[in-house]
RNA sequence: GGCCUAGUGGCUCAGUUGGUUAGAGCGCCGCCCUGUCACGGCGGAGGUCGUGGGUUCGAGUCCCAUCUGGGUCGCCA
């Protein structure tokens, strides 16, 4: 049965009627989140995005047709409903917003019937993910995704509204881009008018912001979908949304400044959190000692400590052996965890292993004093009491050791450092930490590729002081870049990019491009910056990520609409799917089979 | 591509060293009920134990493969 609506027109949201005179007459649309059938009274709650009402059926004020009518009500039905408010004469509902009230019908239509769902819509669903974004529409009914998607929208508008404050213009850039090879891998879209080529997705506009900075517009946003083909993570979506900007005639300084503000006006609106400004700052270098990682936690300490001085001759060899060839010797003090079991442990030890580390040594300080250690048979007792003096070590500490290359170090204490924050309840949800994090290298030595590699993009400045080293020492040379981090996680990153001609040109090279393929691949930016181009800085901030952390959420997914799963395709529609003969035909395609 | 983890009525789960007819709560369907809001009472339907092999007298349980989620390493300028 579907009514029409015809003639009845929605006056209020469910708990809108907070509002309403006891008595007055209005008109709800919803849908039926519960019935209560009492025999000779029904009660419905009646559910929008809103939030709840209750509906009172009862036949001496809908009569026996409507009564009737009622008594036929299921979950998820859409209906419309015409009373009058009033006082309940039973109990309040405390945990409803308008459970002081109900509304007395005296008119319904059912606008749609509707199948028993697959799954309850409820708060806080313990129904399995897959089920979920199978039905990712009923899923999306449920009360707390739709206050997410609610503050998402306000989030926009707060970022809208602050950034045209800022004199900041919204323009809109190009979906279908030439690829390029630095980076991620690129989704290809084949070209129907150009058989044989592709367009990419943006991984992000980079390359036309710089040129609307060309362009003299002098400051520069948009909320953009960027497209990276890549595994996903919690959170890491293919498909996601950047807040992306770009100023001229302005340094870093002026960058972090006008985005630090906006971030604290939004965490203010939003969950009522002052953020002192300016944001704590902190070089990369002193990131990687201290927290072993570009993304350090601030919630809590457990800081790395170097200890290569003291055991560069001892007689454990793996830790000396990693400070003769190179790297070093680092420790995390696991306050309070002496007495974790050898099992706990060990399985630490499979953890570092993923991070690259061959194993991990301990030393467990305990209530007496002593020690309980892996390789303390190896050190003499001065060298452990320096090391215990350096870790600040007490009774009842567990001392975690790494050997190795430096950027194992950083990298297996680093996760180690977080994953042991979170066993000892560390980090806080309700703490918010940020900082910026600066100077970072500006190229990679990448093993795989034989060259150097843009650690951010290929268009970031490298330090003044540090250009000289591009020929001599390029790994050495810092860049003009930044990150925010939040909590442990980068929130965005930007930097003062390149608008000379020159560096630019050194930049290629030292990435290995040869005069002809930098030409090929970014001739209209060179010749673009020949016409006039502004000194210019910019950053992006991940907006799905920006909305999870704001929001408290653990996945990307409780933020974006209609997420991908881990393989990038849609449960939902079944994206990606096959095309016919025909279309493939059009674009010049053809299948070489199915490969393994 | 690697590693870890989960899959049992519509949903969430239990299911012992392999042993009768696989259970529970919620939901669903029917009847009853005038103040419920986790409504209540009575009755009922509903399961190829993800799929395919194998071991066994006998498999939800053990083995192999595979599919589908989730997490993670690699990867992500």
């Amino acid at each position: 049965m579907f009514e029409s609506m015809k003639g009845m027109k929605r006056t209020h949201r469910c708990t809108e009627v907070l509002n309403c005179k006891i008595g007055e007459k209005i008109t709800v649309m919803g849908w039926v989140q519960k019935r209560r059938n009492l025999g000779a009274m029904i009660f419905v709650d009646l559910r929008d995005i809103s939030g709840l009402l209750q509906i009172l059926f009862d036949e001496t004020y809908i009569g026996k047709e409507g009564f009737d009518k009622a008594y036929t009500l299921r979950n998820e039905y859409v209906i419309a409903v015409e009373g009058t408010i009033e006082k309940r004469k039973g109990a309040v509902n405390e945990s409803l917003a308008t459970g002081e009230l109900e509304l007395c019908a005296t008119s319904l239509r059912i606008l749609a019937e509707a199948q028993t769902p697959p799954f309850p819509i409820e708060e806080n669903s313990q129904t399995n993910n897959d089920l979920r974004l199978k039905y990712r529409y009923l899923d999306l009914r449920r009360p707390d995704l739709q206050r997410n998607f609610i503050k998402r929208s306000e989030v926009a508008s707060i970022i809208r509204n602050f950034l045209i404050g800022e004199k900041f213009l919204e323009i809109e850039t190009p979906v279908l881009c030439k690829s390029t090879p630095e980076g991620a891998r690129d989704y290809l879209v084949p070209s129907r008018v150009h058989k044989g080529s592709f367009y990419a997705l943006p991984q992000s506009p980079q390359l036309f912001k710089q040129l609307l900075m060309c362009a003299g517009y002098d400051r520069y946003f948009q909320i953009a979908k960027c497209f990276r083909d890549e595994d996903l993570r919690a959170d890491r979506q293919p498909e996601f949304t950047q807040l992306d900007l770009e100023m001229s005639f302005v340094d870093e300084d002026d960058v972090m400044d006008v985005t630090e503000r906006m971030i604290a006006e939004i965490f203010k609106k939003i969950r009522g959190v002052d953020v002192q400004l300016p944001l704590q700052r902190m070089t990369w270098i002193e990131a990687m000692n201290r927290f072993g990682s570009d993304k350090p936690d601030l919630r809590f300490g457990m800081e790395l400590k170097d200890i290569s001085d003291i055991v560069k001759n001892c007689g454990f060899s793996v830790f000396a052996n990693a400070v003769a060839s190179g790297g070093s010797v680092r420790l995390i003090n696991a306050k309070g965890q002496a007495g974790m079991p050898r099992k706990k442990i060990d399985a630490l030890g499979d953890f570092a292993k993923d991070y690259g580390a061959k194993g991990l040594a301990y030393l467990a300080i305990t209530e007496d004093g002593g020690y309980k250690s892996s390789f303390a048979k190896f050190m003499t007792e001065e060298e452990l009491s320096r090391i215990v003096s350096a870790a600040e070590g007490e009774p009842g500490d567990l001392l975690l050791f790494a050997a190795d290359k430096n950027k194992i170090v950083w990298d297996v204490l680093g996760a180690l450092r977080v994953h042991l924050g979170d066993l000892m309840g560390l980090r806080d949800p309700e703490t918010f930490r940020f900082l910026w994090i600066t100077e970072f290298p500006l190229l990679e030595w990448s093993d795989e590729q034989g060259r150097y590699t843009a650690m951010h993009h290929p268009f970031t400045m490298p330090m003044e002081e540090d250009i000289e080293k591009l020929d001599t020492d390029p790994g050495a040379v810092r860049a003009r870049a930044y990150d925010i981090v939040l909590n442990g996680t980068e929130l965005g990153g930007g930097s003062v990019r390149i608008h000379q001609n020159d560096i630019q040109e050194k930049m290629f090279e030292v990435l290995g491009f040869t005069p002809e393929k930098a030409q090929e691949q970014f001739g209209f930016l060179l010749t673009a910056f020949k016409y006039g181009v502004p000194p210019h800085a910019g950053l992006a901030y991940g907006f799905d990520r920006l909305m999870m952390l704001l929001l408290g959420q653990e996945s990307l997914r409780d933020v974006i609409a209609f997420p991908k799963v881990k393989d990038a395709s849609c449960l939902m529609t079944d994206a990606p799917g096959e095309v016919d003969e025909k279309q493939l035909e059009e674009l010049g395609l053809s299948l070489s089979g199915q490969e393994n």
